[in-house]
DNA sequence: GAATCTTATCGTATATTTACGATAAAGGAT
DNA sequence: ATCCTTTATCGTAAATATACGATAAGATTC
């Protein structure tokens, strides 16, 4: 059986749906918060604001970096998270198209 | 093991992870992107439209269902689906001030 | 070099998601 | 009433996601 369809749609409507999927698990929402707020963030710190292990937040991290909202920059022993201005402004656009659209009414 | 704790953050941010989670499979992004061409639909005009079957489709349309986006109207034998304006507002909101935030450079 | 600090990765358990066919349920047509 | 159409739900299989502890890997410090 065919386990996942998901290559069968547009890139544009696949890309929406990674950008959303990074958005899907509220730590993640948490991480991109902290970065909007502080700009840039150590790891650590971002473990600590968060009521999650180190090694969940670390996947939760890899996840925002795959999908390349966020970057990490080692810094000596640390890593320094930020948001990629690219890949923001790239998911921005996209988001931004869908919700141009006004509904007034309901349609049924 | 404690298998989730999706509930120990904000309000706010369950909510957004909610919506972010409705948009995180293309035949779910599709699906809206043809609510908002058409205003309305009926469910075997979106099976049509999508390479995936019937029952599949559905499963879809409930999670869509489920999180308020869209709802659904039983028009005889067929149902009937549109955005829900309220809802899509409230979506619409959230992820404004999500991108409402400017990131000119890489902080790190 | 050894000890320490920080973060990523591995291993693993469990829950959820995705997909389909089969079937049920409900309305319309004959 | 019977058949057909349409959609939701059930059952099920396989892939992913979530979470953690343990461990590895890399840098700094002693």
């Amino acid at each position: 059986m065919a386990y996942t369809k998901k290559e069968e749609f547009t890139p544009q409507e696949i890309r929406v749906a990674q950008l959303g999927k990074a958005l899907s698990h509220p730590a993640r929402v948490a991480i991109i918060k902290l970065l909007l707020k502080r700009q840039e963030c150590v790891c650590g710190a971002i473990v600590e604001e968060l009521p999650l292990s180190q090694s969940t937040v670390s996947q939760h991290l890899k996840e925002l970096k795959t999908v390349g909202l966020i970057k990490g920059e080692i810094d000596g022993p640390r890593v320094c998270y930020c948001i990629d201005p690219k890949v923001w402004a790239e998911a921005r656009k996209h988001f931004g198209l869908f919700f141009e659209n006004d509904i007034i009414t309901k349609a049924c």
